[in-house]
RNA sequence: GCCCGCGUGGCGGAACGGUAGACGCUACAGACUUAAAAUCUGUUGUCCUUUCGGGCGUGUGGGUUCGAGUCCCUCCGCGGGCACCA
């Protein structure tokens, strides 16, 4: 009969949750031990952009990370796990602009609302060493770093073509492009040629490219993004001379196809084209069009290859033909040199160029199977090629930049598709530039006894313009070289600027020391052993980040190459939209579930359209706030949840059902903690523990099988699978139910497994825990105890179900010794009448026997 | 177009090449209750069968194997990244 735990009342989760929390910080239970000789781990979280309030992406990402963390400080490891805020940034200037809050107020409010939401769900940080970016210790020491970047030539500036968004009024990176737009204003982004900081993350193209090999702990999904996007190629360049001596450089990655080559074709934006265009009106009139042209790829993707002939003609480098030089539309003059030599008949666009305009079709590779599909661009064997004949493409490559070396037309050449990061932005609210312009000097770098350079507290966002530049008085200053008059830098750098070393600030004991680069405290905590963060920055942040630490090194402020060792990254967090027949988009509330399994507006009656699953934002009306799941069902509810059902790396689909059933986990375990207590479970019946060989036999299961429990727990933790944590602890919880009644007739034993249990789910739900470990008597708070051991020998159970199959198929189980040999086994299955009728009289010709795993009949 | 990743019940998802569907959600039933909620206990891939049991089942088609969700090839579908990149 089962025994009725259900009079228990309900478990107090807010002033439970309370308590923990404030014992936490009150105890400094998760400072960090800068002096303990224990192993080091250092957990860390992508940090939070103070926007107002925490989302339940958040949510999801910190309770990942500080799973990890508590499971670590309870397997031994002497974690750093500390929070902090990326507080510059675009959005709280221009809700500045609009509400006529100061940025800085603005942004020390929303901190302090966010900081206050993360300790109600009882992260486990070291808050000792919280910062924000826009503290003035942190940019100060920044703008040193910038300095040294300048001094090393990191750090440059230069006139270039820039992009310009026009919402945010403001240059944007490379990487902060997405499909034309810009990545926060999604406004489709303009060329403007400005003077502009830039870092020269091209210096370290190789390394970035390479080290990604020496990543093991990184998804292979974002080291191929980074590929992507580092974007090696290796050719060589080439040049073309006209009969008055006029030479055109073209970059190749398939020289070997070069016997095909039937003509040039120039960039629109390369200079030759804009010498020709002076006197030639047709090249003037077709660049002009060009110009007109969007940069938008739905654009790009229907342009029609066109071009116009200038007339020029080159002289093949082996064959002595004259080739003619076009001006394409297809050609960048931002990849490579901005020429090309073209061949029609193993490229598409080269192809599509020739048949428009009457070109020749040369092949040289001849593909494996003669087939005469063109453009073929496979491998093959190399023909009408005057010495390549008859080599491989691969053979051909090397033999033909060899040649064209030689002949002194070329050379070896690796092309990037990377850039350098422009890092001026022509805001207020960022890192000010420490660099003054001088009529005499020039560009001058502060020295570092001028720093820090301050923002400025007094000044008015008007809307137009730059509000530093504006400002009356801030950018006049004094020349450092010659005490001149001088002018300020007015740009701010990008956050990304900021992102990319508070990794390393963390790690400093000391920050009023003034050195947030302390060489000894990097190299005790540095790298990041497990970094967690979403997907969307598998290009920006975590590219930067690579490239300062590698800057920094050059600049001899530290050692560490590689910041990341581990990186995982988790899933968004979608729920389902509605929307009127109209597409305005209805809150979940809004809409009602007719019998019919279909949905309405639940006011109205009016039909509803269910949309997928997509992820929270308040344009969709499908976010759900932490702070009210938290009041309703506590944090720790919001917690198992929020890892449950899904692996952390995919999508996590929200649903209230499963909140609820969350929320009866917590209730049932607090159930079953209270009915322990009852039963005279506690700390000191631990020690009385029998052998567990002395054990009847269903206690001696339910603890054999407890060991395994503690096992499939640790495995799954340690493959970041909290979902498979989740559903272990709660196989663990189901078979302590399953034998309530003999807790009170084996006190130990459920002692033991009630204390392995608590320390199991601790790092997931730690405030009831805590609340039981205390309440049982334990020692200290379970945040300070040992993550529990299995026993091995207990996991290997003498007597298995053996399942037995005739043919591949399975015809039933026998039980079994675990080594019982082949002939016993044999004789016992060929009994079950199942495997009887499967084989139908027949003898079987083969047995297929593997010991302690599965008989097969092969008849 | 190129490069990744993924296709398993009504749903989220488990499964060293060896008993497919752990754990949870939903739904249904039973116990408790005057009743409901809560709780506890069951059932819940599908088809045939009163039962016992059996057939079919991991996107499609093939292959390797005694044995395939898992390995190999083909195709289809979904998601993501890159993209006139020479």
């Amino acid at each position: 009969m089962p025994i009725d735990i259900s009079e228990t009342g309900p478990y107090n989760f807010s002033s439970t949750e309370l308590k923990w929390q404030d014992f936490w910080l009150k105890n400094d239970s998760f400072g960090t031990d800068y002096s303990s000789s224990k192993q080091k781990y250092y957990v860390l979280e992508m940090f939070m952009y103070p926007s107002g309030k925490v989302h339940i992406g958040h949510v999801r990402n910190y309770t990942i990370g500080d799973i990890i963390a508590r499971y670590k400080r309870a397997k031994g490891f002497t974690v750093l796990h500390p929070a902090g805020w990326d507080a510059f940034g675009l959005p709280a200037e221009n809700a500045a602009l609009k509400s006529g809050m100061h940025p800085d107020d603005l942004t020390r409010k929303n901190i302090a609302v966010m900081k206050r939401q993360m300790l109600s769900l009882g992260f486990s940080y070291d808050w000792k060493r919280e910062f924000a970016t826009c503290d003035k210790e942190y940019y100060a020491f920044q703008q040193k770093i910038f300095l040294a970047f300048y001094k090393k030539g990191l750090a440059f500036k230069k006139k270039s073509e820039v992009n310009w968004d026009p919402v945010d009024r403001c240059v944007l990176a490379n990487e902060q492009v997405i499909d034309g737009c810009g990545w926060r204003s999604g406004a489709p982004v303009e060329k403007r040629m400005l003077s502009q900081w830039f870092l020269k993350t091209t210096e370290f193209a190789d390394e970035l490219l390479e080290e990604l090999d020496n990543l093991p702990g990184w998804p292979e999904k974002v080291k191929t993004m980074q590929r992507n996007w580092i974007g090696k190629s290796e050719g060589c360049s080439l040049i073309f001379k006209t009969e008055d001596g006029e030479e055109i450089t073209v970059f190749s990655t398939r020289p070997e196809t070069v016997f095909g080559a039937t003509f040039l074709a120039i960039s629109p934006d390369h200079p030759l084209t804009g010498r020709l265009a002076e006197t030639d009106g047709r090249i003037k009139a077709f660049v002009e069009n060009f110009k007109k042209g969007s940069v938008a790829q739905e654009f790009l993707d229907k342009q029609e290859k066109i071009g116009v002939d200038t007339g020029l003609r080159v002289r093949h480098p082996f064959t002595d033909e004259k080739l003619p030089v076009y001006v394409a539309n297809f050609v960048l003059m931002n990849y490579g040199t901005g020429a090309i030599f073209a061949t029609p008949a193993h490229d598409e666009r080269d192809y599509a160029f020739a048949l428009k305009y009457g070109l020749p079709v040369k092949r040289v590779v001849d593909s494996p199977q003669s087939i005469a599909e063109l453009p073929y661009s496979g491998d093959g064997v190399m023909v009408n090629s005057g010495f390549l004949d008859g080599l491989s493409a691969v053979e051909a490559k090397e033999a033909v930049i060899l040649k064209l070396c030689e002949i002194g037309v070329g050379r070896r050449k690796v092309f990037f598709r990377l850039t350098d990061w422009g890092v001026s932005r022509q805001r207020y609210w960022g890192c000010p530039i420490p660099i003054v312009r001088c009529d005499r000097c020039g560009i001058v770098p502060l020295e570092e006894s001028d720093l820090p350079v301050s923002l400025p507290a007094d000044v008015t966002f008007s809307g137009s313009g730059n509000p530093l530049d504006n400002h009356p008085t801030w950018k006049y200053t004094k020349c450092p070289r010659c005490g001149g008059d001088a002018i300020r830098e007015t740009d701010t750098l990008d956050t990304f600027f900021d992102s990319s070393w508070y990794f390393l600030r963390f790690c400093v004991n000391d920050p009023n020391n003034g050195n947030l680069l302390e060489k000894r405290d990097i190299a005790r905590w540095m790298t990041v052993d497990q970094y967690i963060g979403g997907v969307e920055h598998a290009i920006l942040h975590l590219l930067y980040a690579r490239f300062f630490s590698k800057a920094l090194c050059e600049c001899g402020f530290i050692d560490v190459r590689e910041p990341f060792e581990n990186l995982f990254t988790q899933g968004m967090v979608c729920n389902a939209t509605y929307r009127r027949e109209n597409g305005d988009w209805l809150f979940p509330e809004e809409v009602r579930k007719k019998p019919d399994g279909e949905y309405e507006v639940a006011a109205t009656g009016e039909k509803v359209i269910v949309g997928h699953f997509e992820k929270m934002s308040k344009s969709k009306k499908n976010v759900v706030d932490p702070d009210e799941i938290v009041k309703n069902y506590g944090a720790d509810a919001l917690r198992v949840f929020i890892v449950s059902d899904t692996p952390p790396d995919r999508d996590f689909p929200w649903s209230d059902e499963g909140l609820e059933g969350c929320w009866r986990f917590i209730n049932r375990v607090w159930r079953l903690f209270v009915y322990m207590k009852s039963c005279g479970i506690c700390a000191e019946e631990c020690s009385r523990m029998p052998k567990a060989d002395d054990l009847a036999s269903d206690i001696q299961k339910l603890y054999k099988d407890f060991q395994r429990t503690i096992k499939n727990v640790t495995d799954s933790v340690e493959e970041r699978a909290m979902n498979k944590v989740m559903a272990h602890i709660r196989d663990g919880v189901n078979s302590v139910y399953a034998l309530l009644e003999e807790a009170e007739a084996n006190k130990e034993v459920f002692s033991v497994i009630v204390r392995d249990l608590i320390k199991l789910l601790a790092p997931i739900a730690p405030h009831i825990c805590e609340e039981a470990w205390s309440m049982l008597g334990f020692e200290k708070s379970v945040s300070e105890s040992s993550w529990p051991e299995y026993e091995k020998k207990y996991l290997e159970v003498s007597v298995i179900n053996l399942p037995v199959q005739v043919n591949g198929k399975l015809r039933g189980t026998i039980v079994v010794d675990i080594d019982e040999d082949e002939k016993s086994v044999s004789e016992k299955a060929l009994q079950l009448p199942s495997v009887q009728a499967a084989l139908a009289g027949r003898t079987p010709k083969k047995t297929i026997f593997i010991k302690g795993r599965i008989i097969n009949f092969a008849p």
